[in-house]
Order: C-alpha cells, then structure tokens, then sequence
DNA sequence: CAGCATCCTTGGGGATACTG
DNA sequence: CAGTATCCCCAAGGATGCTG
C-alpha cells in the first residue's frame, strides 16, 4: 500500500527497522484517526468525519479501510436503516498506545526546540558552500 | 513543509499531539537518513547515497536540508577541492534515539500480526455494507 | 448515513544534464 | 564531490454527485 520505493528493506544489512511501521502507522491522516478512536472510544463515520477537521469522506474511507485491513481497528456494519457504521480500536491498535505517548512526550521536551532551529535557520543558517 | 492540512493543531481540543512529530520525523526518506546517521556515525553524501537504496541526490538533498533546518542533523561544509561535505545527527536528533528503539520494537512484536491480518482481510474480509 | 464513482488538480519525486 | 537546474509524470488527494 502507497510507498514502494521506501521499501529499503530489501536490502537487509542497510535496512532501516523502523521504515516498515512508517508505512502503516503514520500515512497521512492515520495518526488522528487511531487517536481518536484510542482516546475517545467508539465512533460512527460521521462522527470521524466530524472531529478530524479537513478530512474528505473518500480520504477518510481509504484510510479506514488501510488501518481495518491492517488488523488497528475494527469496523462493525449494523444494518439497519438508517445504516450505521462504528469504528473501534483494535488490541493491536490499542498496542500502539505507549508508542504515542513516547512521541507526544518527545514532542513535549523537543518540539521548542526544533522551532528555536528553524528560526535559526531561516535567518541565517542558508548552507554554505 | 509539505502537508498543511494535516496541520489539525489549529483545533486544541481534538489535535493529535503526535501530528506535529510526523511531519518532522516521518517524512519520506527521513527514518533511514537518521538511522544511518545515528548508527554508523557520520557520512558524506555520497555515502548516503549509497547506503539509502533508490534515493535520487535531489531529493537526498532536499531531506537533508529539511532534517538541518529543523535541527535534526548537522552539516559541515570543508572547503577543499574536491569540496567535502559531511553530515552528523545533533544532540536534538540523537534524542530520537529511544523512540526508534520503540518503534522497531514495536515491529519486532507487532508487524507479523499486521501481516496475517491483512490475510485474513485480503482473502475473506471485503467490508460487507 | 455511509459510502462509491467520477473527474480533476497538484506537487512530491523521478530522470537527466549541467556547474563550482 | 556535492550538489543545482529542468523537465516530466503519476498517484494521492480534493470536489462533486449519486445510491443502498
């Protein structure tokens, strides 16, 4: 799904152990969907649609079907009319939790400072040579 | 830098707070640039280009320059002939440190259930609705 | 409601060629 | 060597409209 080329895994001594994660869970959109669900428990599709702001339906659909099929969430079809749909975090999903709060507390103790080095940058550190 | 709408940190309430380290950490090429950096020191770009399967010195370069920016990396220009450049992880990148042993971690444990679930999906799983 | 179909746009990357 | 400069392409993503 998506980034063949990213697939440097072919190559086992140079391979980056992390790239394979990458690609299923932090595609585009992925991050706020799974936090949703994490954080706030069960959702229906409009109600997805609603609380991830600037998502289209059919971006939303893609990414849901990704994050399903890869066993993170788990959709539930109630057919009733009308239809209704809800969407929950996997065990599997639910695994990726201390892997989020790892990256919002590095977000918490760095992210100042990778700001402090873009002003830096943009300033005056235009790459000589 | 690349994808503004993921930007959903306008709305506090309902942001993800891992969105922010996404666009900084995960970009495309990114993970395997730091790995390298971070595991077997430093590289000229050659080096790099050789070591990172299937990257083009264009965009090598322009994910050094992001990774630099944003304090990530550090380049050092010699000014000899031929010109010698060479790159090193920072403090602030080498901080990441812990967080990719999470992931790979992670994948270590995790990835072969991905992999049986997106069997299980691709065979008998089609969404019914 | 929860989507799928369709059309269209865009810009991230790829390929190639060229300099200081 | 370490990049820039161009050109090009395609697939992710947006917009819109329609169904079970």
């Amino acid at each position: 799904m998506g980034r063949a080329a990213t697939d440097v895994t072919s190559d086992p001594e140079l391979a980056c152990p992390v790239a394979p994660v990458v690609d299923i869970v932090f595609s585009r959109w992925t991050t706020p969907i799974l936090w949703s669900l994490q954080m706030f428990g069960r959702h229906r599709f409009v109600e997805l649609e609603r609380r991830i702001t600037g998502i289209t339906p059919k971006v939303l659909t893609q990414r849901l079907r990704q994050l399903e099929r890869d066993g993170l969430i788990v959709r539930t079809y109630h057919p009733e009319v009308p239809p209704r749909v809800e969407y929950e975090i996997s065990d599997l999903g639910r695994s990726l939790g201390p892997l989020f709060a790892h990256l919002s507390e590095w977000a918490g103790v760095n992210l100042e400072q990778v700001e402090q080095a873009r002003r830096r940058y943009d300033e005056s550190g235009a790459p000589r040579g």
